[in-house]
RNA sequence: GUCCCCAUCGUCUAGUUUGGUCUAGGACACCGCCCUUUCACGGCGAAAACAGGGGUUCAAAUCCCCUUGGGGACGCCA
């Protein structure tokens, strides 16, 4: 049977890294096996589901690079077939109409509170027929008194519950919308999911979710519940909790295939690798090297894994990432060649290369009296002058200038890199003065030397 | 409170399925040294863990039990 995977994110916030992560374990399970990845909206808590929402999470998948195969399906959209299994399961005595209102709810909640207790719903209404007319109800499922209820997770192997624990849920709400177990069952049933792959909280649906499979006769998926993702506190990860959007890490000059690698890995391990591109991870791939426990959340970590992503990156990607416009003369490819090794990410590679931008940078007062300072000026005026002799201007003619230079001065070299440096690119910080000079080229370096000498 | 899951360096993890090659390997961070024109990169090195207690066994990080600790879930949220 070939596998069928699905991503079920609900419109009601932004994308995170534990939704994030979600996605990415079923989309590389699904490319691994060549199956398909179905992308499902549960949109159905009227509430809560914005349209900005949904956007956000489209966009965030398409810049991560995680497509899917069919979809977005929406659960709002759905509603009959809901309303159809509810009714047979109603015609079958295995769900039942309860009439309790709201407010009696709130009070039983504010009552078991009092006592320190959790809420349970009494089954006021599981064996009553004096139904009510013209009153709200929802409808809820007749959950067995006691009974094993099993199922198997790939990861944790066989898990059994029994239903006493489970209460009455409601399966159908008063305004005709599914409630997540209930929609999450039959859709997967009526799509034919073969892996359900999800984070760890949800263990605690899933007896409910068998429950449903069962009562409508449909074939249980596999799980594999993969752990969740801690914040530094060790706290759940969530939207008031630490969570960011991933629109925010996208900000930050991170590279989607850094984040995708970091979250894949932070759960998942092939050995001692550290470093994978799409296609290793797709190849590699495999539920058997999930982890059960949780893991924190590292920002250090993500920082070095974009890191490296950079690094290896190829010029063009690059260059297009960061929509880099220098001056004509600038030789875009060596500039960011030279420049990408020594990055953290994509804000501070477009940052080392605002030197580049125009044809002159402006100099502080406060610099230009430092370039100034031993004889700064002298040395510049020789320094130009051996540069403008240069015959070939080659990484390794550039660095002969400078031996000789140093040499035929008797100075160390400080006394030139560090006026060069602040004439050139403004700044006491940016990339090795060599670099600094092949990038920007003869003609402008001296250019530049020219018009502060004067 | 009830139920469920989990447990190797500070963090992510390899090793656990098929006990022995593990005086427990890698990576991030930290610390030290080297490279060096700034900031970085890079190179080398150090420190750092099998939660505790019982079993089983010739042998346990690996199997079993208990304790402890951590996490999650108990909605007309998903």
């Amino acid at each position: 049977m070939s596998v069928v995977t699905r991503f079920a994110p609900s419109p009601t916030g932004f994308l995170h890294l534990g939704g994030v992560r979600t996605a990415i374990f079923n989309f590389l399970f699904a490319r691994n096996n060549s199956g398909k990845l179905i992308l499902r909206i549960e949109d159905t808590d009227q509430e809560r589901s914005t349209v900005d929402s949904l956007d956000e999470i489209i966009s965030s998948l398409n810049w991560l690079g995680i497509s899917w195969d069919e979809g977005p399906y929406f659960q709002s959209k759905r509603l009959d077939i809901y309303r159809k299994y509810a009714e047979a399961l109603l015609d079958e005595g295995l769900a039942y109409k309860c009439f309790m209102t709201n407010e009696e709810i709130q009070r039983l909640k504010e009552e078991a509170s009092k006592k320190n207790k959790i809420y349970q719903y009494p089954k006021t209404w599981r064996n009553r027929s004096d139904h009510p007319d013209n009153v709200d109800f929802v409808i809820r499922f007749k959950t067995p008194e006691s009974k094993e209820v099993k199922f198997s997770d790939s990861l944790r192997g066989g898990i059994s519950i029994d239903s006493s624990n489970i209460d009455d849920f409601v399966i159908l709400k008063s305004d005709g919308f599914p409630t997540y177990n209930f929609a999450s069952a039959v859709d997967d049933a009526e799509m034919g999911i073969t892996n359900v792959i999800r984070g760890e909280d949800h263990l605690s649906n899933t007896p409910k979710q068998v429950l449903i499979f069962n009562a409508i006769n449909k074939e249980i998926p596999t799980f594999t519940h993969v752990s969740m993702i801690l914040g530094k506190d060790k706290a759940k990860l969530s939207k008031r909790h630490g969570a960011e959007s991933i629109k925010n890490f996208k900000e930050s000059g991170y590279m989607a295939i850094g984040i995708i690698n970091y979250l894949a890995r932070l759960g998942w391990s092939h050995g001692d690798q550290e470093i994978f591109n799409l296609d290793e991870m797709i190849n590699l791939f495999s539920l058997d090297n999930l982890s059960k426990s949780p893991a924190i959340f590292d920002t250090e970590k993500l920082g070095w894994v974009n890191a490296s992503h950079i690094k290896h990156s190829n010029n063009d990607d690059l260059k297009e990432l960061l929509k880099l416009e220098l001056y004509k003369e600038i030789n875009v490819d060596l500039a960011i060649e030279l420049t990408k090794a020594k990055s953290k990410d994509l804000n501070l590679l477009k940052a080392s290369l605002g030197f580049c931008e125009s044809e002159y940078v402006d100099i502080s007062e406060e610099l230009k009296s430092e370039a100034r300072e031993n004889d700064g000026i002298d040395l510049i005026k020789k320094f130009s002058t051996d540069l403008d002799s240069m015959n070939e201007f080659t990484e390794e003619t550039i660095k002969e200038l400078f031996v000789t230079f140093l040499e035929k001065n008797s100075i160390k070299m400080k006394n030139i890199a560090s006026p060069l440096r602040i004439i050139l690119t403004g700044s006491k910080v940016s990339p090795g003065i060599y670099e600094v000079i092949r990038i920007l080229g003869k003609n402008l370096t001296l250019k530049r030397l020219k018009v502060f000498v004067s």
